[in-house]
DNA sequence: TAAAATTAGTTGAATTTGGTACTTCTATCT
DNA sequence: AGATAGAAGTACCAAATTCAACTAATTTTA
C-alpha cells in the first residue's frame, strides 16, 4: 500500500521543484542575455578551469557536470565550434579524448563568473540565514549522496 | 566588487544542483520505465486531478507547472494525442481553451501515482529526518518566493 | 467607437537532449 | 597469442524544448 505524502510533505516537496526550475531558469537568462552562455556552457567551463592544464576527459566531465555521454559530447561539440573549447586526443588511452579550455573560454569564464556569483547570492544564498543555506545543503548532500550509492 | 562563494557555499550550491538533477532524472525514469510518462506529464495530470472538473486553463496549467506557454501547448498537444487529454473551447473567454483530464488520463494517473510517491519518499523523504526535510522545505519556500516577487 | 495595445494560445523551424548502436582501443581470460 | 569482454567516444535518430512569428479575441484609450 502507498504511504501518500501528506500536505505539509507535498508542500516541501513542490518548494523544492519550484526553487530549483525558477532559481535555474533565473541563472540562466542573467548568462544567456549578458554572457550569450548557457548554465550548462558555464559549469563545464568552471570545471575545466579548475584543473591542471584545464583539461579533462569527456567521461571525467560528464561525471562532474551530471550529463550523459551524449549529452556531453554534443555540448563539447557547440563549445569547440564556439571556440571556447578545443578537443585534445588522449596518448595514454587512445580511445579518449580531453576537453580543453581555449584562452577565448577562459575569457568568457572570466567575464561571466560575477554575474553567475552575483545571481547566486541575490537568489540563494542572501535570501536565506547562514543556517537556512547550511541546512539545505547538508540535506541535499545526503540525497545527492543516498541516489549516487542506489545506483552503483 | 563580486564577492566570491566561499568553498562551503560552493559546496553547497554544487550539492543544491546535484540532488535536484539526480533526483528528477531517477524519478523520471522510473515512470518512463514502467508507465511510458514522464515527469511532466504526470505533473500535468495530477495538477488537473486536483481541481474542480480536472480542467484547467492553458495559462494556469502553465504557471502551475511553470512551464511557457510554448512549451505546455506542445506538452498538452503530445498528451491529447496519447488520449491522456482533451481540449475545450473556453466560452467566456473566446481566446481560451481548456485542458482537461480523460478517464484514459485519469486511469493513467491512478497507476503512475504509487511508483512516483513511493520513489520520492524513498530517495528524497526517507533520506532525510523530519526536521531536516522540513528545513528543506522552508528553505526552498523563501527562494522560490523571493524569485517570484522579483520578477513581478 | 475606431484604433492601438494586450492577452490567450498555437505553430513551425531551429536547437538541444536522450537513447542506442557503432567504432576503436584496452584489459582480461584461457 | 587469440578470443572476448568492457570502456571511451561519437554519430545517428527520435523526442523535447525554445524562440519568434502568428491568429484571434479582448481591453484600453483617445
Amino acid at each position: 500500500m502507498t504511504k501518500w505524502l501528506s500536505p505539509d510533505e507535498q508542500r516541501s516537496w513542490r518548494a523544492f521543484i519550484a526553487a530549483w526550475t525558477l532559481l535555474n531558469h533565473q541563472l540562466n537568462t542573467d548568462l544567456q542575455i549578458q554572457h550569450g552562455l548557457t548554465i550548462a556552457d558555464y559549469e563545464i567551463l568552471v570545471r575545466l578551469s579548475e584543473t591542471e592544464g584545464r583539461r579533462m576527459r569527456m567521461s571525467e566531465l560528464a561525471e562532474a557536470t551530471l550529463a550523459s555521454r551524449s549529452r556531453l559530447s554534443h555540448q563539447v561539440g557547440r563549445m569547440e565550434t564556439a571556440g571556447l573549447l578545443a578537443r585534445e586526443e588522449c596518448t595514454e588511452d587512445r580511445r579518449g579524448s580531453f576537453a580543453v579550455l581555449t584562452d577565448a573560454g577562459w575569457q568568457a569564464l572570466v567575464a561571466a563568473a560575477p554575474t553567475h556569483v552575483t545571481g547566486v547570492r541575490a537568489n540563494l544564498v542572501d535570501v536565506l540565514s547562514k543556517s537556512e543555506f547550511k541546512a539545505l545543503g547538508e540535506a541535499c548532500q545526503k540525497v545527492a549522496a543516498s541516489i549516487n550509492l542506489e545506483s552503483s
